[in-house]
DNA sequence: TGCGATCCTAAACGTCTGTATGATCCGCTC
DNA sequence: GAGCGGATCATACAGACGTTTAGGATCGCA
């Protein structure tokens, strides 16, 4: 039970949330403190082990982790999230850190890297472009999502159609390619414009894009 | 040194080139001994300017930089090539840099920055990834360059033309939208389809994607 | 065993597309 | 002024598309 509800007015669950993870409670609470008075949420932690506890919410959110955490380097625990399958930009500070660090830090895709100590304003900027980079990787997310959602009501053989038509073959070819009559080519193509909810033949092919439906990464049909 | 002619027999253009900016001579010789060594092409500079002089040629290639130059420093000139429309892979190396310079370098798109003394294999590694990305990103500007000489002998009525049909419009809706009878349009979307070199509908929905064109409503660009 | 989902097909009809053929008009160039 | 490319439109026709109506077949599951 995370008893924290701050402002039970408002729904507040679309303010974007910063996550500090720090081992030390006074480079927390500045954080935080400097956080709240730009008006964003804040959430810290001493350990990653902690965060991890925690269910994300779904918004713009971003993280700032020292890279010398507790057990886990905070290089490791940013692969660690990357396995997990878990996208959140990141933003390194540390105290003592190399060139080698920043650079694999950089490359895994964090946002920025600063140096102890740091100026506020840098931190603020670093975490406004965290913010709008999340904000705009949830956007993405969420209509590949619906559209994966929609792709999935096609039963495999209207999923194979609709890669054969995107690919911008006739009926009459589809119909011969996978040995239909043509006619039922066209019963199939009408279900998937119905399901995909496409109002034009252009508007498929710009889902298929984004599906990644192709003639050959398509899906293994029986 | 341009009277390099190695290898007569082969074209030799379409091999991978390493070009080296540094003041350091002795640097230079042993880069470019490094990348002979696994069959790579080696151009040196002792300082940006001359680099400039020279007309890149059309291969995957990358760039080498000191972050440490004689006139502008590295990261300067690196945006100097963003800003003049010269996209080239670079590698930075440094003796004494520190983190802000390396978060930079990696936010303006650097590809790797080795600290020296350095491993030869880290910089050949580095190497290989950026010729691989020049290579890739080649390969799409060469895809879109054509698309875009082929846009061009459309007329500006063919191209709005486009934009509605790839939107999604059938001919008799573009014909509404523009004024223009149905059988002008029509005769539009077959000039569009020949010139473009389209096989079919979906076909150039694709290429109009690539070309950014929507009904203004397009990709946000930069 | 019956129901529903999936898959297949046919006939029919109306709409949309694509491509001719032929023609007029405009603006520009040689 | 003749020629040319661009734009426009008409008529006509063949082919492609989309939907409806009306079946029939298989399979899994309640």
């Amino acid at each position: 039970m995370t008893g924290r509800q701050a402002s039970p007015s408002l729904a507040g669950a679309e303010d974007p949330i910063v996550f500090v993870i720090d081992d030390d409670s006074s480079v927390r609470e500045a954080l935080s403190s400097l956080f709240r008075s730009v008006g964003l949420r804040v959430e810290a932690f001493g350990s990653a082990h902690e965060f991890l506890q925690l269910k994300l919410p779904n918004v713009p959110s971003c993280l700032i982790l020292d890279i010398r955490l507790p057990r886990v380097s905070g290089l490791d625990f940013q692969a660690e999230l990357a396995k997990a399958d878990i996208h959140i930009p990141v933003i390194f500070m540390t105290g003592h850190g190399d060139i080698p660090m920043t650079v694999r830090a950089m490359k895994a895709g964090a946002v920025d890297f600063l140096t102890k100590p740091f100026r506020d304003q840098d931190m603020l900027d670093a975490v406004t472009a965290a913010i709008e980079r999340d904000r705009n990787s949830r956007d993405e997310a969420k209509v590949l999502s619906n559209l994966h959602e929609l792709f999935a009501t096609l039963t495999p053989r209207e999923r194979q159609v609709m890669a054969l038509v995107t690919t911008g073959l006739m009926n009459k070819q589809i119909a011969a390619e996978i040995g239909l009559a043509e006619i039922t080519v066209k019963i199939h193509r009408g279900h998937i414009m119905r399901k995909m909810g496409a109002k034009s033949l252009p508007d498929l092919v710009r889902m298929a894009e984004l599906l990644g439906i192709g003639p050959a990464s398509g899906q293994p049909q029986t």
